[in-house]
DNA sequence: GCCTATTAGTTGACGCTTCAAATCATTTAT
DNA sequence: ATAAATGATTTGAAGCGTCAACTAATAGGC
């Protein structure tokens, strides 16, 4: 009765899922090591970094962080401990909050993004030629949007 | 000076993280609604399932879950307190554990594996031509070895 | 304009994973 | 033989993520 999955299948499923559960595990040996951070934590360093005012709504940061606010809530705690980050009220709404790097976060991101890329690339794109950079590129994007069907993009600050 | 990634690579390292990150997400509210259990816990249940006498040693089964021997040892306690697995020691080394599936617990992934499955391959396989998980699977399998690089196949009990 | 529904975000408790330490068995070196 | 080193596993504490409950603010309906 069930449409069981082929050999095929069941191999790329066991694939995908040895690849989620031990690829951030290849790659935060060196982030830890080299500057104390999780990768997740790097990764919402990074994606504030890159904003316009390096400064996101806390829900733009959570869509931009794969992250359910609540995880990114208490992950920005700890961020703005370390005063890498802070928090202020958003103008044009006030229910929502803007997430802010400082100059430390910024200065620690500077810092930290040569080692962590030259580990990505390393454990990444080194084994992978150019061509099949593309071709995972296309072939995991249906996956993708099947996994996170409402990926809208969200309107940035406001 | 540091080798930074181009546009391509960049996408791609952005859609694996988010796939690692929401997978398991994806796939799991169905395992815990109909069976209360979590991804993990099935896959557990699934390796040991598949395995000759439905038993295997507990490094053999942490392999083939992806997990740390710690995360393997927690979780088998939670299983024997459910009665699904037991414990016993290894005849030819006194180190060993052997983990075993019960009748209960054979019974349990009896009757969960058809609703997993249907929904693995809802939200996996019908986004995918049978073409494109053949290339996947190809194109996956130096990226596994290059995260996980001793992925030999221990023997299997003993 | 008011009442309700929805949205943004935070919080604390609980459960799971990680990490380091500990146990006990086997293997290796002497 | 015996000590030291390695290997298999377990354990408990600490940290992180999830979940449900909560606060507060905006949007919608009439």
């Amino acid at each position: 009765m069930p449409r069981w999955l082929n050999p095929t299948e069941r191999e790329l499923w066991l694939k995908l899922n040895a690849i989620a559960t031990l690829m951030a595990g290849a790659v935060e040996p060196q982030l830890k090591r080299d500057a104390g951070l999780s990768l997740f934590e790097y990764h919402v360093l990074a994606m504030l970094s890159e904003a316009p005012d390096r400064s996101l709504l806390m829900s733009n940061l959570a869509f931009h962080s794969n992250s359910s606010l609540s995880r990114l809530s208490h992950v920005v705690t700890r961020l703005e401990k370390q005063g890498w980050v802070t928090r202020s009220a958003c103008p044009s709404d006030g229910r929502a909050t803007i997430a802010s790097l400082t100059p430390e976060g910024w200065a620690k991101i500077v810092a930290t993004a040569p080692g962590h890329v030259e580990s990505v690339r390393e454990i990444i794109f080194d084994p992978l030629a150019s061509e099949q950079v593309e071709q995972l590129n296309d072939l995991l994007q249906p996956l993708l949007e099947s996994i996170d069907p409402d990926r809208r993009v969200i309107s940035n600050q406001e």
